[in-house]
DNA sequence: TATTGTTATACTCTATAACTATA
DNA sequence: TATAGTTATAGAGTATAACAATA
């Protein structure tokens, strides 16, 4: 079940905890800067910008969006359900799946979405990328690009075991 | 107080996103592990790992650990006090200062330690290096660590403003 | 007066398990 | 029987403000 002897070398380390230190840091930065522009966890915002960025239609199953944020059914639940009480999100029943429930931005996400990003990617430059030469960030992506899809790929997401009763 | 369009190019969201992703990806599972091997919280091991690893006294001064654990005052004492009801560390008031508070890793808290690292450690060669070529940990540490001190140099940490009355 | 640390408190978030409904 | 989502609930963690004690 384990390797042997799996230590990590100076390198490993230090990489290890500067990863870990940064984005902890950039993360409450961020969570700041969120909560104060638009009363917005950063889980929030991560739904909202999957919603009204990535997604072309501006909907996604719950499901999907669990998959991405990465948590329990029943936190995504929780979340969603204070996005819609905000007016953020509409929740409706999956046309194909009539045990789905589809999740679609509003205008007023979309337009909370807008006003917050200017000053969230102005911490992220601050923060971030001001010490960092040109590119840097292309590196770092490229470093970290192949880890993000190899966690991914590894097992349990949000959809993780069901207990049987 | 803000600069003008600091938005993001595609290698800059790219390496955001990416960091975020790998981190948070990174903080859970290494959290289950920690969980599960010794029932500790991420923040409670990095309080022990920086008494028994860091330090080579074994103490540290309470305000210290705060600004590297980078949380609240009184976050700290709520984990300070679970590290010394499990008996993992001692409080005893600081030689110099009266007001101070030094805490000070165990043996069991040392004993807890190396008992957590092997599937700490193990963790992260599998969730973080495996995807990674050689060198590429050198190359992510001297990306990042620039940035971390940047940002550990920037503002308000632990002792953030305190509220006159 | 400023700083260190603790306490009380309220709140957010998360996870577990039980439950409903559809596939 | 398995999957999608919700609910109830309980617990961990965090932040704010007030407080006591020392510098």
């Amino acid at each position: 079940m384990t390797d042997r002897q799996p230590s990590l070398d100076p390198a490993q380390l230090g990489a290890y905890f500067a990863l870990m230190e940064v984005a902890g840091l950039l993360r409450h930065a961020v969570e700041r800067q969120l909560r104060d522009a638009g009363d917005l966890s950063y889980v929030q915002f991560q739904l909202l910008a999957r919603l009204g960025l990535d997604s072309t239609t501006g909907s996604e199953r719950m499901t999907d969006l669990a998959d991405g944020v990465v948590y329990s059914r029943s936190g995504l639940t929780y979340q969603a359900g204070l996005l819609e009480k905000a007016g953020l999100v509409t929740r409706s029943p999956s046309a194909d799946d009539e045990r789905g429930v589809t999740v679609t931005i509003t205008d007023a996400g979309r337009a909370l979405l807008a006003a917050v990003i200017p000053g969230h990617t102005e911490v992220i430059n601050h923060q971030l990328f001001r010490p960092l030469a040109r590119g840097d960030a292309k590196a770092l992506a490229d470093l970290l690009s192949p880890v993000r899809d190899h966690m991914r790929s590894l097992p349990p997401r949000s959809a993780a075991p069901r207990r049987r009763r």
